[in-house]
RNA sequence: GUGAUCGUAGCUCAACGGUAGAGUCCCAGCUUGUGGUGCUGGUUGUUGCGGGUUCGAAUCCCGUCGAUCACCCCA
């Protein structure tokens, strides 16, 4: 039996690996572009970490293990407790609010379907320190940036906004124990795909009602003052069209304080792209009160968005074209005749001197064959050294166009050809 | 962790009780100094794995592993 993946895990062959490259590329110059800066965790924490954070159920959803030294570990199930331990242990050295983005692995020990696998690609973005709406505002616009930057549009995703402190209103109004709010939440977050009856039979014993519930819910529009300033913050930058104010979007864990939003596609029925929202009290928490900063935060990851995009045919070709410009050789030197591969190879130093992506024929090989290897790559040209040396032959491999030229000019009329086709590519 | 469906060549699939086939890809040749098409030829499977029923199993049954979907969970 041959060896395969661990269930859940992937290879990256080249051309996922592209893709994945493409994502993370993306990713990366949104976040930038929006202020943020990068940092990293390490992979494996303290199992206590996640455990202070998320409770004991959370263990069944790790990766965990004993180390030889008997401490108990775990790889990481979300960067966001790292993020809030690295934030408290030097706040002192940053100026705030911290703009921070991270992209890296995270497990999960959880059985694997559509859009989840156990080892998958996150991409975090924080704002520590500033407790203004204008920090929800300013996340959920780079969240928007950072799929809009795959040529997904408001045509493809949406997203579905909400505040925590509705519900706590809500609760107050209908007499549920502050105890049991995170029992509700659980309700009211599952409420979309539960059997109705359940639901009021839950809500019920819960001291309240699914028409009460509904009515509540019916009372909330985007009007709501508690959106008031994210809204105006969201549509001074034309992005508030992106936005459809949803209670009913609470998000699972209980440490979210505030602003909850989700990212949804709208024409396939995947599961939420991303999703974050507020969570003042978790660097309290997870510092033991050492230090209390505000923060919120929303993550994305690379499963469902690599989905969307094969999905959507203008975000799939921006991919092909990406690829087609980066994965592409600039030059390939075919060694016409084998008396002149040392000449050949002098030539193709000079070319990867300069910065060109070159390669080569290894081994003796046919000129049909180099051809095909050239063409395999991608490669926009092909200089050709043969019995002719120091006369060369540039082809252009798309055209078919070919040129002689002296070996001492080989470099300028390379760049020429270069910059030509560059301008033709803008003009077309 | 629970339930359902599915596993045939590298890939997409056919054969549905009578000893496994097509397309594609790949390789070679036509074409020993020129690549996209064309033509010719070629490699590959203990039908996921193990067991059972049967004269005979890719096909039916059981188990197992894997995949997919739903539940759980979704940080």
């Amino acid at each position: 039996m041959p060896f395969q993946t661990i269930k859940g895990f992937r290879d990256f062959f080249p051309e996922d690996c592209a893709l994945r490259n493409y994502i993370f590329e993306r990713w990366r110059t949104s976040a930038a572009g929006h202020g943020f800066v990068e940092y990293e965790g390490p992979a494996l924490e303290s199992t206590d970490l996640f455990r202070k954070k998320s409770g004991d159920e959370i263990v069944h959803q790790l990766f965990c293990f004993t180390t030889k030294g008997d401490e108990e570990v775990s790889l990481r199930p979300e960067v966001t407790p790292s993020l809030a331990r690295m934030a408290a242990a030097r706040q002192r050295h940053y100026s705030k609010p911290l703009k921070w983005f991270q992209i890296g692995p995270c497990y999960r020990y959880e059985r694997q379907q559509r859009g989840r696998l156990r080892e998958f690609h996150q991409y975090n973005v924080d704002i520590i320190g500033e407790a203004s709406p204008a920090a929800d505002a300013e996340l959920i616009a780079t969240a928007i940036a950072s799929l809009r930057t795959f040529g997904l549009t408001k045509d493809d995703f949406a997203i579905r906004l909400s505040d925590r402190q509705l519900w706590t209103q809500f609760q107050s109004q209908a007499g549920i124990a502050v105890e049991r709010a995170g029992e509700f939440l659980q309700v009211i977050d599952k409420m979309e795909r539960a059997a109705p009856e359940a639901t009021d039979e839950k809500l019920k014993a819960l001291g309240t009602s699914l028409d009460a519930v509904q009515a509540f819910i019916a009372s909330v529009n985007e009007n709501h003052p508690v959106f008031a300033a994210i809204r105006n913050s969201l549509a001074a930058r034309g992005l508030w069209e992106f936005v459809k104010v949803d209670p009913g979007i609470v998000r699972g864990l209980a440490y979210y304080t505030g602003v909850v939003f989700e990212a949804f596609d709208l024409k396939h029925g995947l599961r939420a792209i991303a999703g974050g929202g507020r969570y003042d009290n978790l660097v309290s928490l997870l510092s033991d009160g050492d230090t209390d900063m505000p923060a919120c935060g929303f993550a994305m990851g690379d499963v469902v968005l690599g989905e969307l995009i094969k999905e959507t045919p203008v975000a799939q070709k921006a991919v092909d074209e990406w690829m087609k410009r980066n994965g592409a050789l600039d030059v390939f030197v075919v060694v016409a005749d084998e008396a002149r591969r040392h000449e050949a190879l002098g030539i193709l130093q000079q070319l990867r001197d300069a910065g060109w992506r070159a390669d080569y024929p290894l081994t003796p090989q046919k000129m049909g064959k180099q051809f095909q290897h050239a063409e395999g790559a991608k490669a926009r040209f092909a200089v050709i050294v043969g019995t002719e040396f120091p006369t060369l032959v540039i082809k252009n491999l798309a055209t078919r166009d070919q040129m002689e030229v002296p070996a001492d000019g080989l470099r300028a009329r390379l760049a020429e050809l270069f910059a030509a086709s560059e301008y033709k590519n803008l003009i077309a």
